[in-house]
DNA sequence: GTTAGTGCAAACCTTTTGCAGCTCT
DNA sequence: AGAGCTGCAAAAGGTTTGCACTAAC
């Protein structure tokens, strides 16, 4: 479990392990999917029903600057909420359906590759760094296919995710 | 100058050339750095201090969809707004210094061999693609060694830009 | 003359802040 | 005990929406 090794990171440095960040902890680290703020709240809420949304922010704001968890954008998906994962695993770039908004992982040399070379040309100290990728995956391009059939296929609404809910009300 | 051929793209498809998308275009595309919302909208009031900001972000939203401006979050360099650049040079990285704020690109092979090795190991269709690096660049590397000299260099705080203003107010 | 686009005000969503009270160590 | 956290309420920052008026074609 991920979310052993955050927590001796914490406490080394002197920050107290609550009972509402091991809960947020524990759901950042097991539900497997890409998290948003709200979408934790919501979750935490079920374990904990005084814990307030502030709090959830606090603990994602610390877990980020301490380097314990990496934010995302995920294409803006869902809206401009950022989204959170462990950074535990290899570096990774998302791969973003438009259409379904289903995200996928890819690991691969070219990233490291990247990597290496954008610190040698500039000189540069990668601390973080973040591919993400807009498209379709190819399940929906048949199913775009099918749809547009003979519908002249002008410029693809790039960022028009289709069936993609944004801004969904929290009330 | 590159707005012309967004200006071109923009009739072809029934988009009226008004005054006020003129100025936004000709201000996106000549500017030279990653304009916000706000920026560009301050720009925009010395040329028309009628326009609104409204008409910014309209403006920004349509371009986007169309697929002629990227947006950017250049790792949330000075908040949580986004920055736009036409979309015509050939794919690549923003490298972001989180010291001084200074944003490099880089081209070069790793981002092609990047996409075709995503297009192909998941027969994904990519529209869009965006890379992000955050990290010191040469200069911020050695004020940074001079400045916590001897102090035990634990962990870099990785998302705590020092110098760099968030939430500039607007008002 | 139509229809799309603008400005204004007000809403909206996401995130942060101030402060009093609570709780880990 | 005391620094560190939490919850609550309120604000802020960034962006969108409804609607009447205006302007591009």
């Amino acid at each position: 479990m991920a979310s052993q090794g955050i927590k001796g990171s914490l406490k080394e440095r002197g920050i107290r392990l609550t009972r509402q960040r091991e809960i947020l902890l524990e759901l950042i680290d097991q539900s497997g999917r890409h998290l948003d703020a709200e979408s934790l709240y919501q979750l935490a809420r079920k374990k904990d029903p005084k814990l307030n949304r502030v709090t959830v922010y606090r603990t994602l704001k610390l877990l980020k600057q301490s380097g314990l968890v990496d934010e995302l954008d995920l294409m803006h998906l869902g809206g401009d909420q950022h989204y959170y994962e462990t950074r535990l695993k290899q570096e990774h770039a998302h791969v973003i359906c438009l259409r379904c908004g289903r995200v996928e992982e890819f690991f691969g040399e070219p990233l490291q590759r990247l990597r290496r070379q954008i610190e040698s040309h500039f000189g540069f100290n990668v601390l973080i760094a973040r591919t993400e990728v807009g498209g379709y995956c190819a399940h929906c391009q048949t199913l775009r296919a099918r749809e547009h059939s003979a519908a002249a296929d002008l410029e693809p609404a790039i960022a028009g995710s289709e069936h993609i809910r944004k801004r969904a009300s929290r009330k």
